[in-house]
DNA sequence: CTCCTTCTGCGTATGCCATACGCTTAATTG
DNA sequence: CAATTAAGCGTATGGCATACGCAGAAGGAG
């Protein structure tokens, strides 16, 4: 498991080879009995049927009907196996929309996509992130995003910031939406209950004379209100690709 | 550490209450010997020298002279303790800025507070957020927020989103530096190095036929070029900013 | 055909961790 | 002084990641 160094350059984390196919096996030593793809599936299969803390090694193994220390032979830790969980859990990004002068429809197609994505998986979202982006799946996804924005007038370290400014935001987004829904099933409660009852608890807590501004919001009723659960993604979404565009006017008319 | 119940309306978990000041004691029994705040200072004074992973119970408590078992007369969980840490970080947010006109101003202060917060304390980043915020200095930090966008024209609904996505935005940035800080420490590699290294990983794994947009990118230099470590802060708030500044004026303009 | 290399699977062991439970004992009230 | 209440904490349980080294399989070299 030590990194390889065939060419020029720092090293690629054995994991990261392993994941793009890199790898040729010796051909000496008994067959491998797993596959790293089998390991990584079970895993992703376990998070979710029971969420990521269920994710133990030993447990993923008993699901394989190996012993826990059969899967160090596939993965030099735990977080490179929650590594390419991740990246197994995109899978291949949907085909990129407009580009040039519709780079807006496409970044949208991408991020409701990606947000599609967490949302399958909400465990996701807990995976502590450990890197850059090297492996397979997320620079698919990274070089549809950057596609869109071909045309537009942005310099290259501009397209890769954009890219980072939305996929943070998207993130974002559904680990305060999958923490909702676990406070929710935690409490037994339904999810249009937990948000009134967490402003009244603000209401209770927060001396109004202190808190003015909070609690003008609160006493708004801004959350009692019905709204759709995709209405505050489509506000940040709105407000970030606004943000953009301005920067690609000002570069165009520039 | 039952959750009380002397007002109508849901429960407030106990140790929030205790957070704010709110829980007297009883007069029976013997006295404390250690206090939440003490007990707080102790496990952030740990997080902040050796990371979120030393801190552990039993850690925490020998730090305090006491037995691992005491701390849990103080908190239900570890994971309360973790909450009070971070809010406890925060401390205090600066007082508010420009508010009106002057609204970006005074956002765009608050974005660099908060984010001055989390860099000096980067393991802030790493606990897993579960809930919404009800501690008093993250109330604090959301209300002088809020303040700033008195006069806006916006709703309040639209002021709390606007703080959700800036809140959101501060955070992403922070776990991204932290990770790429961390990353160079393990490596033992200087900061500036890293970023080129990665270029050329993703260049080495990544054929360009199938990923032509990013080796743009890449060639293009934007993994090797020299920039300031807020370069990448401030064109994110740039871009949100204008977002938010967009929808102001259209309400202004309606 | 034999031996040696090399790699797989895995049993065992170590040293962490959070935390449930119940005892002892201190502080207070009646 | 008795009864009550909560604090500190010893012990035990059941998890966890993972280091280490051995047994045996598969193939190459002679």
């Amino acid at each position: 498991m030590e990194p390889t160094q065939n060419e020029t350059g720092p090293a690629l984390p054995p994991v990261i080879e392993a994941a793009w196919g890199l790898r040729e096996r010796a051909p000496k030593g008994p067959r491998p009995g797993l596959t790293l793809a089998g390991i990584v599936a079970a895993a992703v299969a376990i998070a979710d049927a029971e969420g990521l803390s269920a994710v133990s090694m030993s447990r993923v193994a008993k699901e394989l009907g190996a012993a826990t220390m059969a899967l160090y032979r596939y993965v030099g830790a735990k977080d490179e196996l929650l590594t390419l969980m991740v990246d197994a859990t995109f899978g291949e990004p949907p085909a990129p929309g407009g580009t040039g002068p519709d780079w807006r429809v496409g970044l949208a197609g991408w991020a409701w996509a990606e947000r599609a994505a967490l949302q399958r998986h909400p465990w996701v979202v807990r995976v502590p992130i450990s890197g850059p982006p090297l492996t397979p799946y997320s620079l698919s996804w990274l070089e549809n995003g950057l596609r869109c924005l071909a045309g537009t007038g942005l310099t290259e370290a501009e397209k890769m910031s954009v890219m980072l400014l939305l996929s943070g935001y998207v993130r974002s987004d559904a680990q305060l939406t999958a923490q909702i829904q676990e406070a929710s099933a935690a409490s037994g409660r339904r999810m249009d209950e937990i948000m009134p009852e967490y402003g009244q608890l603000v209401a209770r807590v927060a001396d109004p004379a202190r808190f003015p501004a909070l609690h003008k919001v609160i006493s708004a009723g801004v959350m009692s209100q019905e709204d759709g659960p995709d209405d505050e993604f489509v506000f940040g979404l709105d407000r970030l690709l606004d943000g953009v565009e301005t920067l690609i006017q000002a570069r165009t008319t520039a």
